[in-house]
DNA sequence: CAAAAATGGTTTGAAAGCAAACCAATTGCC
DNA sequence: GGCAATTGGTTTGCTTTCAAACCATTTTTG
């Protein structure tokens, strides 16, 4: 039975698959992580096929916006640690979607470009982008969508 | 400078600090990211003191919600695969916070339940969390707040 | 009822991340 | 100009996670 070290108020134990949640389900923190966990997995399960990986879309997006950029730069963009930066990159250019040119102004670091392949490669998987955006543009709904948007900028610059 | 949101004709390279988002910046996925990653780190930045581990509380929270519940269950409780439970309930088992027994309808299974001091262990969690909570709360806004819930609990239940 | 399928749990291997230590180059400051 | 502090990048070590393979037990089914 429900084992009461505590004087709380006796639960019993679970023999059906129900599982309480308590306070949890309405944890913005908890249903965020679930949210993002399964945007993220749906993604990956798409991308499978046509073998994509879930973080190349976002670094090779701002590379072709900000050509030249350094890896530190890199970082900030796709807000990831300088040491996550050097791995990723580093695929990026074995796979030859990205050329790293040592800076000419500052040698300690290094220039990002997408190669042709790495522009075709980013339009390719644009269209795989946008299917799955879509997605999910639809179940939050238009109309909402803004607000929504809002509220995770929120969230993310003025969280601290 | 080269804040250039819409139709960008030329796209300079990047010398100065201003790194371009495009299109990224109004896409659901990345800004749910984001968002997780801020307010995880948020969390744990604040538990660092009281040596807290992230993970551990909802699968506290949950046992105590559950008690006598399996490995299975839980991992399905906090959306964690079955083989992510493991290390996770040994850890906890090894802090002395639950207790694991074999259940005694299934020789396959394991029950799980809160020792005392997981109980008291799980208040003072619930201290923080709150706390932290609380914070997430204000930013959104009360009343934004089931808007919000509800749009996550969309993505985390009919994405598929 | 026996064989096949499904289920609970562990182990192993791989992928992402962060943090801290470190090196080389650059910038700031007296 | 020279020394200290900062900055860009890499490496190493740790943590969290999933997936797949595996074992033992339980359930299903022919």
């Amino acid at each position: 039975m429900s084992r009461n070290k505590t004087g709380r108020p006796a639960r019993p134990s679970v023999q059906s698959d129900e599982i309480d949640l308590g306070p949890l389900s309405d944890l913005i923190p908890f249903n965020l992580r679930l949210a993002q966990d399964t945007a993220l997995q749906v993604f990956v399960q798409n991308s499978r096929e046509r073998n994509f990986r879930p973080g190349h879309f976002a670094a090779l997006m701002i590379i072709r916006l900000n050509p030249g950029l350094t890896q530190i730069q890199l970082g900030r963009g796709i807000s990831r640690d300088k040491s996550s930066v050097t791995p990723l990159v580093k695929g990026l250019e074995r796979d030859g979607l990205i050329e790293r040119r040592p800076s000419t102004s500052d040698r300690r670091s290094v220039t990002l470009q997408l190669t042709p392949k790495g522009e075709t490669h980013l339009d390719e998987l644009l269209v795989h982008v946008r299917e799955h955006d879509r997605k999910v543009d639809e179940l939050v709904g238009l109309e909402n969508k803004p607000e929504f948007l809002r509220l995770l900028k929120k969230i993310i610059y003025e969280l601290s």
